[in-house]
DNA sequence: CACGATGCCTAATATCATTAGTTTTATAGA
DNA sequence: TCTATAAAACTAATGATATTAGGCATCGTG
């Protein structure tokens, strides 16, 4: 059985990454992840360093699917209006937050400095969309702009995601309007 | 030594917050919590049915806390208007996070839904403020007002203990640019 | 055709939370 | 004042967990 790997890195990442999502986190052992892959758990350190190797994968996983995701709205949108380029965007990152939403929780609230993501990933993927700002603020203002609606969207999620809305009413509404304020006061 | 209690609840909990916010949650294990208590780990589990429960409790006293601070400072600003009611607010609001960042991160980021803090709680602390913006908006819009005036704060403060902000800059005016444009947009 | 590295395995360790069963002691009632 | 009871501590044990050590099979390369 052994030399010809049974599994390689990238599998072994893609199929973590399925499990956290699907039973959450902390049912993501690696005993089960090894019985999945059909190995047993020490095999595994033949592909990782250690498990907070193997979660800071999967949250530079998630985070390129995040800007991906996002820049892909951006260019099917590229020829609307900053603002309404805006709208979509804040719709596709809050679709994926809701379609992903313990690997989003994951990837930006991850404490252990091992298992974080690569930084270069994010300030890779957020200066297309500080350029959409740009037009509306112009270029002294979008750092902090972006800050804002980055805060914003995130906050947003983040306490859906964790259940803290609990007072009904229409949340689609409430983030739709959300992102339509901040927009007026920045270009108000 | 056993029948008058050594410890009470409340001693636990309160050692269980302080040594959760100096070392870490992962690092507050029970064994190192009941000798910080002069006391063995099972003896715990007369005062508590789990870890957490525990950690509900925890979360619970985060969100006291945090709730009235922000109590606090409206009522010492009862005078002013409402809009730089609301900036006191937030600047409270930034200042309990940056103190107390990992059980911040912790009331507000808990999966296991035994350890989620009770919704009263929350709901409670959140009317006074939803009142300030209220003034602002008139009662029908002020639900989704106040949705995202907490998403905005909470996202920043997240992104903020979570070390997502690496690309420099100040983020004290960033805070505070970001409050003052989600406020245009309203009134405006 | 052998040999060495690769990648798997079993076995073992340390650290967790948690449970079972025992021991001690303060207090309430005789 | 004595004693029985219940509270609250303890020790010991269990089952997960990640991780390390060491052995063994197998394939590609000389």
């Amino acid at each position: 059985m052994p030399h010809p790997a049974q599994i390689t890195r990238d599998a072994l990442i893609a199929r973590a990454w399925e499990m956290a999502e699907a039973e959450g986190v902390e049912q993501m052992t690696l005993a089960k992840l090894a019985a999945a892959l059909g190995v047993k758990a020490p095999s595994l350190y033949h592909h990782m360093r250690s498990k907070a190797d193997l979660l800071r994968a999967i949250n530079e996983r998630t985070t390129q699917q995040l800007f991906a995701a996002l820049h892909e709205t951006l260019a099917a949108a590229s020829d609307a209006p900053a603002a309404e380029r805006i709208h979509r965007l804040a719709a596709a990152y809050r679709a994926f937050a809701q379609a992903h939403p313990i690997t989003y929780m994951l990837a930006f609230t991850t404490v252990e400095v091992e298992a974080r993501p690569d930084p270069t990933f994010q300030e890779q993927g957020v200066l297309p969309i500080q350029a959409v700002l740009t037009e509306l603020t112009g270029a002294d203002a979008s750092l902090a702009a972006i800050r804002g609606l980055l805060a914003l969207m995130h906050g947003f999620v983040m306490l859906e995601i964790n259940d803290q809305f609990r007072r009904g009413g229409d949340l689609d509404a409430a983030y739709t309007q959300g992102i339509e304020v901040y927009l007026r006061g920045i270009t108000g």
